[in-house]
Formats: C-alpha cells, structure tokens, sequence
DNA sequence: GAACGTCCTGAACACGTGTGCATTCTCATA
DNA sequence: TATGAGAATGCACACGTGTTCAGGACGTTC
C-alpha cells in the first residue's frame, strides 16, 4: 500500500470513509469529538489527500497551465516568477509549458493542459495567432494573457495584463526632448509585435507633441536582440545626418546598438544618447548603465494570476489592466554635445 | 455536460466504455475495423481523454515537480528550459515551484508535489538541507538534483547531474597561469556551497601543480551577487600587492568586480585579468567581454530529465553525472603588463 | 409514553479510466 | 452438425475523494 487513504483512516477510526472526508475539511457536520480523533489519526499515518482524486470528483484541479515563448528569456522569467508566488499563495500550482513560438508544439501544449484539466490557461508574450484563439477558446477554460502580442480580439472571454506602452514611451520622448534632442531614432521590432506597434506609435506622438517632424529615415527595425539592434545602429550612423539620440524597443536591442557604438568608438552618452526598454538586470551593469523603462514584471505575473483566481472564484474582474511602466534615468542619456 | 468521455463515445458506437478505452489505447485485443470506427467517432467528438482519471486508475501521473530557488535566475531558466523540452518530449508535464530557499516554503512545495502525487522530483542548484532529505525520501519517488550543493549524501535513491568544477576551475587557472600571472586571487561565494568550494579546490590543485604558494589574503569572499563581487574586489585592490588576476565564484560576482574595477579606473585586461564562471548571456555583453566557463545548462537540465525518465521506467541510471565546462577565453584575460 | 426535531453517521453513488475475468461470437475442424 | 479454439466484447470492479440522501441516536415537548 503505497498511500494511506481515507478509508484507512476510517477503518482505524472505527468509522465510515465519508465522515473522515467531512473531518478533515472541516465540515460542521461532524461532531467536534469525532473530527479531533480523525484529524490525529491521519496526521499520525502520514496522511496526504490525493489532488488526483479530488479533482476527479470536483471537478476542479486548483491548476494553471502557463505557456511562454521561452522560459530563458529574463523578462518571461521574472513575470513567472510572480505568477508562481501569487499561485502558490492561493493553493494553486502551475503547469509551465514553453512554445518556442512553434506552433506544433504551441498545439501540444494546449492539449496537453487540456488533457489536464487545467482550470486556467496563462499566456505570456505570445502572439496568439489565428490558430491558437479557437484552440484555446474551445478548452472553455478563462485564459490571461501578458503583454499580448496581438491587436485586440477579446471576445470577452479573455483577460489581459499589459504595460502601457504609449505612455510610457512618451515619457521617453518628453526626457530625451527635454535634454534638448532634435533628432530622435527609433530602433524597433520586426515582427509587428503590439508592444513594438505601441512603442512607436507613443515615439510618434511625443514628436507630434514636441512639434518636431517624423522622419522616416531614423526608423529602423531589428529583431529584438542584440545582433539585431546593432545591426539597426549601424544603417543610422551611416546616414548622412545621423540621429543624436537612439530610443530601443527594448535592452536587448539596445545591447546591441551599446556594442555598435563602441565598435565604433561614439561615447554614450556624451556623443550619444541611448534609451532602452525592459530594464533587464543586465541594464544595470552596461557601461555607462542604461536609461530604461522598468516594468513591474513580477507584479505583472502576479496581477495576472490574481485575476485568474477571481475568474475561477466568480467574482468578475477587470477585462484589461495596463500597468504604468517607470522611466529610470541612469548613465547613458544626457544632452546633445553641441 | 463539460467534457465527452468515453462513455459518451460508447453510446455512440453502441460498444461497451472498456472497448473504446482499447481501442483508444491501440490494443491488439479490439478488431481493427471496430477500433478505426471508434477512433473515428472519438475524433468527430473531439474527445481528450482525462488525464485526471488515467492517473487515478494508472497510479502514474506522468507528471514531475520541478523545485528551483529561483526561477528569475538566469542560470536557472536555462537548465529549466532544457528539463521542460525533455519533458515534453516523452509527455510528461512539470509542475514548477520555486522555494526562494525558503524552508517553509520548501515545505509547503514538497507537500504539494506529493499531494498532486508526481512520478518524480527535479531539484535545481538547491543545498538539500538536513530538513529537505527526509522529506523527500519519504516521498519515495525517483530525485534527481541539478547542481546539488550539498556534499553527498546519496543514500542510493538521489540520482544527480553536475559539472566538473575541479576541473574546470583548474583549466580556469592553467589558462590565467600560461599568460604569465603568478598573484591568482579567488573571488568566492559565501554561503559555503559545494559548487563553491570545488573551485576553490581547482583553485589550490592548479596553484600546487604550479608550484606557486597559496596565499589566504589573495581568497575573498563575495556572496554569488555583483555587490558582494565588487566588495571582494575592493579588499583586493586594498592590498598592499594586489593580485595581476581575478578568478570569481560566477559571473555575477565577476560583474561587480568589473564595476569596481571601471570605479578606480583600472583597465580589464591590460592592468588587471578577470575570469568568471557560467557563461550568461550577459557575458557577451560586458566590456570588455567576459572570459568565463561555459556550463552546457540546457543541456544538463535535459540529461537530469532523462535520467528519471529512465528511472520510471525501472531502467537504471548512472547515479552521478559530471558534464564538462568549456573555458570560453573573450577580452578580459591578457598577460600581466609587466 | 408517543411524537417530533436536531444532530450525527453510514450507505450508495458519482467522477472517468483501466483491467481481470467471464462470456459471446466466429470460424475452422472433426 | 457438433465441438473446440481463438478472437472479440462486455461485466464488474478498482483507483480515492466528495456528496446526496436515508436513517439512527438522543433529547425535548406535549
């Protein structure tokens, strides 16, 4: 007998199975005497209900499935690490699942939380494509999404946390124009991510704002990540009238123009100013340590699935909560040289 | 009616429940041509078996907790991307808990996994104190620890996988030791973890089979973090002779040295070499760039995975693993100037 | 002393799947 | 045609918990 049940205890007890089950939650059904008994002789045998059963028969697996693009990407990380603790807080746990932005594997993963029982689906960063909305609509399970990536198809039965990008990407812009820079770049996404949509559209209207033209020429894309940031930099320093100032789509993308410019040998930020996004640990220990947006990630992971237990509980919530992001001014913006 | 099982199939394929679950199951015991109807009615309902109640009549769960400090971790995300992407691979799901080396916490996680009655447990980086052991024997189910910081108390039931840090930190030194350096000094971790004093082990053979003298003021302690790693270096640099070369417990450790180093405005590596350990991202990304030891994360969280994959299946498995380290020799390395 | 209400307990069943065993069906052989 | 073997299927139960309902024990009231 590997596990002791509560048939084992009602035998040792001398009572029915049943009238365990009510003892040990507390159900006032039974006689406090009787429930003290029952309550020492389970805890004396070791006993550890079963969730399997339990879910069988409630329906209910007090479980999250939570997909990510990639579990190593720090910001991801930092958001589940809040998802977890808020989780963990409530008596759930979490099943974690990574997609690599596959869509097989995005659709093994579903079913395989469906397969589960999950009672809630997380889902950050992802794009959710055309083919996962029915997937995921057809569990009949509530679903949070995390910084979606995609423009807005709530048809109600989702919920969302996300940073709000256009302000804060204005706040930016106010801070880069406000040291007295004229000619700002943008250094965005590829993949026409929401965020990366918003950002520009915040660094569009600050210039607006400002009274400054949008020039199209000091907009590039890379890809995210280093190699594509630096690969950004490099078209904006070979234009006949480069930029003064440089805002990335995020601090990946920004690592990649630091190296750039030091490849280059253009000092940040006396010759050049650089902003990023994310404010990634790594954000702090750059030479010169990066200007940045910091957002609050764990709190994020946390509202998120604090949301998600209110969904499973029946109190309604909010459909979309857009949390403020924070401008952290550090070594790598001051004014233009000249 | 929420989900279709496999009686609602049998309705409708006017069979009895225990041929639909062989059917499903691809037993030779059902005719083909009636397991082909079944499975094509299956199919049409869109049915997905329950996971919940295979485990219950399977006493298997395909199912393994996976306990890390935390996930925010760099180090960690990665070996657990690797457990997670094993795991799928053979269709088993993790439960992900993080015990911010919170003993109550810990306990709390451990209980939970042996409630939801996983297959096996995954503990990353952990020191396994004297609580943790018992707690998870008593489970009786299949351990393997990650990086295991602990000496050794294997009782024959923990399994494990970690690197070669002897080795690796001897390599560390007969590199530093080839250009030219004879003042070493060791920059460690404080909390006496097993990873720690390994290196330090490497440390003195590599010092010993040199035939250099092992100085004690030359090995400070940080604590795994960049502030302790810039504190250390700042006794260093306090010295009346300080060392021509650094050797850290990590490259967290190695990143607050960096900074110190940038503070006093000493040149990496043309007055002074610095060397850490792990190979994060943001080693790439320092300047100058980090020589460090690369540790094959993903893939030791991979192996771990396998390792009690074959454990569930009774095939047995070396007990201890040891991976190798590569030293990856970038800019901060050069030899001593004078 | 009977009728009634309250409090507590146990019997029976449900949840969805897997499996040992008995049973039926099919077909070939005697 | 009867018999047997083997293939295919159904019956019954197990897994561990929760829940509904019926009923027993006990005390109170008329």
């Amino acid at each position: 007998m590997q596990h002791v049940s509560i048939k084992d205890i009602a035998r040792a007890a001398k009572v029915s199975h049943p009238t365990v089950s009510r003892a040990l939650s507390n159900s006032p059904l039974v006689k406090g005497e009787t429930a003290k008994r029952i309550r020492q002789i389970a805890a004396s045998l070791g006993y550890r209900p079963s969730a399997i059963a339990r879910s069988l028969a409630t329906k209910r697996t007090k479980t999250i499935g939570v997909v990510v693009t990639s579990i190593a990407d720090p910001f991801i990380a930092d958001v589940i690490s809040g998802v977890e603790e808020a989780a963990n807080d409530h008596g759930y746990s979490v099943f974690l699942a990574n997609s690599n932005a596959n869509p097989d594997r995005e659709v093994r993963v579903v079913h395989s939380f469906h397969e589960r029982r999950v009672d809630g689906i997380l889902v950050t960063a992802s794009r959710v494509g055309a083919l996962y909305v029915p997937l995921l609509s057809q569990l009949k399970v509530p679903i949070v999404l995390i910084n979606n990536q995609h423009p807005d198809e709530t048809d109600g039965f989702i919920y969302s946390v996300t940073i709000d990008n256009i302000k804060a990407s204005t706040e930016v812009m106010r801070h880069l124009i406000g040291l007295g820079h004229k000619r700002i770049a943008y250094i965005g996404d590829r993949g026409g991510f929401q965020s990366d949509i918003e950002r520009l559209a915040g660094y569009r209207q600050a210039l607006a704002f400002a009274e400054y033209p949008f020039l199209p020429e000091l907009v590039v894309h890379g890809d995210g990540k280093p190699e594509g940031g630096g690969q950004a930099m490099e078209r904006l320093l070979a234009l006949p009238n480069p930029p003064t100032a440089v805002f990335c789509y995020n601090d990946m993308s920004a690592l990649g123009a630091l190296r750039a410019l030091h490849g280059h040998g253009i000092k940040v930020p006396e010759e050049l100013s650089l902003v990023g996004f994310d404010d990634l640990a790594i954000a702090s220990y750059t030479s010169p340590l990066l200007t940045t947006v910091s957002q609050p990630k764990q709190q994020m992971g946390r509202m998120a699935m604090e949301i998600m237990i209110k969904l499973l509980s029946c109190i309604d919530s909010k459909t979309n909560i857009k949390v403020e992001g924070e401008l952290i001014v550090r070594e790598s913006t001051a004014p233009p040289k000249f």
